[in-house]
RNA sequence: GGCGGCGUAGCUCAGUUGGUUAGAGCACCGGCUUCAUAAGCCGGGGGUCACUGGUUCAAGUCCAGUCGCCGCUACCA
């Protein structure tokens, strides 16, 4: 056996926003990363895997706002929700935090005075519009108004979409704020900036050689941010924000990305505490002892924030540098983004309703090679890919063989099995190798070969009919059960990363709980079986088309004001979502509405702009000869066919404008947002004529 | 349109630094088996590796172009 010796690794994933509900796509991560921190553990490693809520920022001030409750009630709540989540997904943190914590805030403020002692902070005055009825500054996109150059209405507050004019949204003409529809204040508002140019040549240097990063992530890097001076990065925010204030500067908050990836920092430091252990051993530069690995698990979203930001961020305070940023893709399923509206935008816990959370896990993992590409979740794949091969080969070597040992355990010594335990026990350094480079897929492929080589010998040795052959033949039949039973446990140690419930009811089988992965280079011998219990159930059909009815129900729900008249149960009270993504508008005045014509129409054509993603072409008719050519932003949720004829309420004085594709001479009336992706066209009651004006 | 990614059997994907008749699982077809959660075993059909051109003794693998798809973004008035 070589000498391995014992690393110590830490282990984070991306921190879950503590705004939403953890969903399929985010757990490919955690799933990923929990495979990683199990693997390591059974290999002998101390390896600690630390994550966090990300607690803080404009989004959940605003949220905690419209629910009319104070920010830490709503990340409470959120909080346990998570941690719920992930429990019932077996993703076992060693130390789960929040960016909200005492611990965060300190670690934060070292970081901080590291880079204000190195004189890489400077302040510099923003001109910002601010909405007194909100009371704060506003985001550029939370600005609209009149393009000064081109005088186009409703343009943001950074660049034109008319004209293509850049310009400071203090330039907008009648600015309006979208938070509250009041008329926004120009004011200087004081930022504070990390001068991260200063370490260019430290993070150009350090993402091309330091092994970190992947090099398709290098020479993304090089080529959109390492080519050319590193702008500074704003990393502060003014009152009122939810957030933690910078101690040297009043009246200015960390940034939300400033304080989350500390949150690390502050997992670790808060396990360490608990366990009394030395936050310098993980995060420290050569300290004594065995040096620690650095994992981050990361989307691709956030490359730039964990390879440029982060480590400048590090490398200022001293602090240990990442060993290894592992990127991946985003989840698509049945090989598109997911969908609200198509029912594939699943919740973790409508997934716990339905289906076995291990089934997910093992899927992800036959999907998972490292790379950075999308995976996609293919429902049909998954159900046969699970069955064929977590309960067709795996579990199936155990509930074919197991019963034959119930009375009289494993043979006294192992027998002879042609090699085939040594073949897989052989396997094993290769299994362990692409494990560790995180390409699960190659691991649970190499895995299942052992399994077909395993039942394939159970068919070539036949016990069902040594058993009818009386006591003559008892000896053979236990021995070859026997084996089967070992190249199963030795698959469950396999598995056991991904599989932590079967790597346990296989030890309750036979041989005690698995702690180790040498525990697959000897098999067992001589040792009681328990009875048979069905270790995993097939997954049927019903429960994905359950999954996916529930996810569309859980949408109608958030997104049908007021719920249907046809509910006769009594409406569990509406989310508050899509009123706090999208917050009421301004009063406006009887005479403000009235100068909106909205009229009933009938769609008397519609066709498909081929070029426009988002764009339908539509010919409303509202009645007699007065028809209307109307570009609308329904393409992919709407059949042209299906719309011609149905009536639809349209803005009929609204100015036209000149799109791409043609003028729209008005405006057709939906139902979206709230992050849904449906747009929902509204309808009269049964009687309307085109024509009617809506008062 | 801009940026990024991808195009290998019906589906999901492997194909290592370019090197013998391109692989797996699922699906499909035929046979065997009946211990097992309609599970298992053996065999078979099926691919001009998107297309075109180039580099090379040799290209799925490198280069260029074309087409198609996906994601972000813009066109949602």
């Amino acid at each position: 056996m070589p000498f391995s010796p014992r690393r110590r690794i830490l282990v984070t994933s991306a921190l879950p926003y503590a705004n939403g509900h953890i969903h399929l796509g985010h757990l490919v991560e955690y799933i990923q990363t929990d495979v990683f921190v199990r693997f390591q553990k059974l290999r002998g490693h101390e390896c600690a895997y630390v994550c966090a809520d990300d607690t803080h920022g404009t989004a959940i001030m605003i949220r905690a706002r419209a629910e009319g409750r104070s920010e830490r009630e709503l990340i409470a709540e959120m909080r346990a929700a998570h941690l719920a989540d992930f429990a019932g997904f077996q993703v076992a943190f060693d130390h789960y935090g929040s960016t909200d914590n005492p611990a965060n805030r300190r670690l934060c403020g070292e970081v901080w005075q590291a880079l204000s002692s190195k004189g890489l902070v400077v302040t510099r005055d923003v001109q910002q519009l601010y909405d007194a009825t909100a009371g704060t500054f506003l985001a550029d996109r939370f600005v609209k108004g009149t393009c000064p150059r081109c005088r186009a209405a409703d343009q943001y507050g950074d660049t034109c979409e008319q004209c293509g004019a850049t310009y400071a949204p203090a330039d907008l003409v009648d600015p309006v704020s979208t938070l509250s529809g009041a008329r926004p204040e120009v004011r200087s508002a004081e930022h504070l900036f990390v001068t991260i140019e200063a370490l260019h040549g430290f993070l150009t240097e350090w993402t091309r050689s330091s092994g970190a990063l992947d090099p398709r992530i290098t020479n993304y890097l090089a080529g959109h941010f390492l080519g050319e001076a590193l702008r500074d990065w704003d990393v502060s925010r003014p009152a009122p924000y939810f957030g933690f204030e910078i101690p040297d500067a009043p009246g200015h908050y960390w940034y939300v990305w400033f304080d989350a990836p500390i949150g690390y920092l502050a997992a670790t430091a808060e396990w360490c505490e608990a366990r009394g252990q030395a936050f310098e051993s993980w995060w420290g530069r050569g300290s004594a002892g065995t040096p620690a690995e650095i994992h981050h698990f990361i989307g691709k979203d956030i490359v730039y924030f964990h390879t440029l930001f982060w480590p400048a961020m590090l490398e200022a305070a001293g602090l240990a540098l990442p060993t290894k940023v592992r990127v991946h893709g985003f989840l698509t399923v049945n090989g598109q983004k997911m969908s609200k509206s198509r029912g594939t935008f699943v919740l973790a816990r409508t997934w716990l309703d339905h289906l076995d959370p291990a089934a997910l896990r093992y899927y992800y993992a036959a999907k998972i090679s490292g790379g950075i590409d999308d995976l996609d979740l293919n429902l049909d794949e998954f159900m046969a890919k699970v069955n064929s091969d977590l309960v067709g080969k795996v579990v199936n070597l155990a509930s074919r063989t197991a019963r034959w040992l119930e009375s009289t355990g494993l043979s006294a010594s192992y027998p002879d099995d042609g090699g085939l335990f040594a073949q897989a026990a052989a396997d094993g350094g290769e299994i362990a190798a692409v494990y560790e480079e995180g390409d699960f897929a190659r691991a649970m492929r190499a895995i299942m070969l052992a399994a077909d080589r395993a039942n394939a010998y159970v068919d070539a040795e036949q016990p069902w009919k040594l058993a009818k052959q009386g006591p003559e033949a008892a000896g053979r039949l236990r021995d070859v059960a026997s084996v089967a039973l070992n190249l199963f446990r030795q698959i469950a140690v396999y598995l056991a990363p991904v599989l932590p419930g079967l790597a346990e009811q296989a030890g309750d089988l036979v041989g005690g709980p698995i702690h180790s992965w040498d525990e697959s280079q000897a098999p067992l011998a001589g040792l009681p079986v328990a009875p048979f219990k069905p270790l995993m159930k097939r997954i049927e059909r019903e429960q994905i088309d359950a999954v996916i009815a529930a996810s569309q129900a859980a949408v109608a729900e958030k997104t049908t004001p007021g719920g249907s008249s046809m509910d006769m149960t009594p409406t569990t009270a509406d989310s508050g979502e899509p009123l706090a993504a999208e917050p009421l508008a301004a009063t406006c005045s009887i005479d403000d509405f009235t100068k909106i014509d909205l009229r009933v129409a009938r769609i008397v054509a519609a066709e498909e702009v081929p070029e426009a993603k988002k764009l339908l072409k539509l010919t409303v008719s509202l009645g007699g000869d007065a028809t209307r050519t109307v570009f609308a932003g329904i393409k992919g949720f709407h059949e042209p066919a299906a719309l011609v004829g149905r009536l639809v309420v349209v803005v009929a004085n609204l100015a036209p404008r000149q799109m791409k594709f043609g003028l729209s001479e008005g405006m057709v009336v939906a139902a979206s947002g709230a992050g849904a992706t449906g747009v929902y066209l509204l309808s009269p009651d049964a009687g309307a004529l085109p024509g009617m004006r809506l008062h």
